[in-house]
DNA sequence: AATACATAGTAAGGGTACCTGATTAAAATG
DNA sequence: CATTTTAATCAGGTACCCTTACTATGTATT
């Protein structure tokens, strides 16, 4: 069971780093403002993806109760970083608008390489983007599975968010 | 600077990786009562460590107020997890103690291998394991340089947690 | 057209994880 | 013995989420 000793282990060394990472950054603090897939950093990611959305679209497929969404929502507008405007074919619908400053405090939720990162070689850097793909995938697919509405959006939503600097 | 896209890349799957983690247990729901370090979690961790603690070093040697750790010692003798009795030395300090159920309740936390991990071959899981291992030591010596004292401590908990299927 | 039902959003209230400021009680120190 | 430091708690606050009503507005049915 020699096979079943090392999924363990690097099941083991994933959590470690998961857990360590929620912890890292408050301790290790350097100010970057990130931004996350948790509550009003969820929205605006969403948003990114797709601009112009309706509160409900948005709690669909954020996975989020609309109540939650139109928390975030609300304070998103206190806060200038989206509109709300009423669609003219369905006078319940609330439209939800990015702002320039909105998208610009997605742009600016700068993506930094850590500094741990930069302890890996040329090669392993390779090889951890290999590995890291193949799980991300899998992962993927799990939540597809779940929940196929979701999965492709939060796909996209990553996708657009961590490979940006990749496609310029 | 195909070194700096290899860094970017690397840090974007980690990243991603991060977040999707977040969501991941959410939405593909198999009700494992994850113990994570946020909490009551972080309370009992450090306890398994080291029972007796008095909130005050709880506190410290997690790197919380103690205003919290009051909080979520509270809850957790709610839940009949720990129980809290007066030093005898010093009659101002409540020691925090696991009950059986406490530290059952740590045990049954169980950390199973997430499907998403099978899908790694042998080899890959041998290459993920080191890599990661490179990531959480310089992260840990990030943390240990930021606050000395905390750095240790998290490195025994975390250790003690997620290489315990190991030590056996 | 009138009634019934479905849908978008909101209000109210609750739970968890945190924090800061103020306060109490007990110990340490001058 | 009076002052200061310390352990813990109370009060009040923020962010992230949820459930249970309830209000508009739309659509379908009678």
């Amino acid at each position: 069971m020699a096979n079943e000793i090392k999924a363990e282990l690097a099941a083991g060394k994933l959590a470690e780093y998961e857990q360590l990472s929620k912890i890292y950054d408050d301790i290790v603090k350097q100010a970057r403002p990130r931004l996350t897939v948790e509550g009003q950093g969820k929205i605006l990611l969403a948003l990114t993806d797709e601009d112009h959305l309706s509160q409900r679209q948005l709690a669909t497929r954020l996975g989020m109760s609309p109540q939650s969404t139109s928390e975030f929502v609300y304070k998103l507008v206190k806060r200038d970083l989206v509109t709300l405007t009423k669609s003219s074919k369905d006078r319940r619908v609330n439209l939800v608008n990015l702002t320039p400053t909105g998208r610009q405090e997605i742009e600016s939720a700068a993506q930094e390489v850590p500094p741990f990162v930069r302890t890996l070689s040329d090669s392993e850097l390779e090889q951890l983007s290999v590995l890291m793909t193949k799980i991300t995938t899998a992962m993927y697919a799990d939540i597809d599975a779940a929940n196929p509405t979701l999965g492709v959006k939060f796909h996209k939503l990553f996708a657009s968010r961590y490979l940006k600097q990749f496609k310029k």
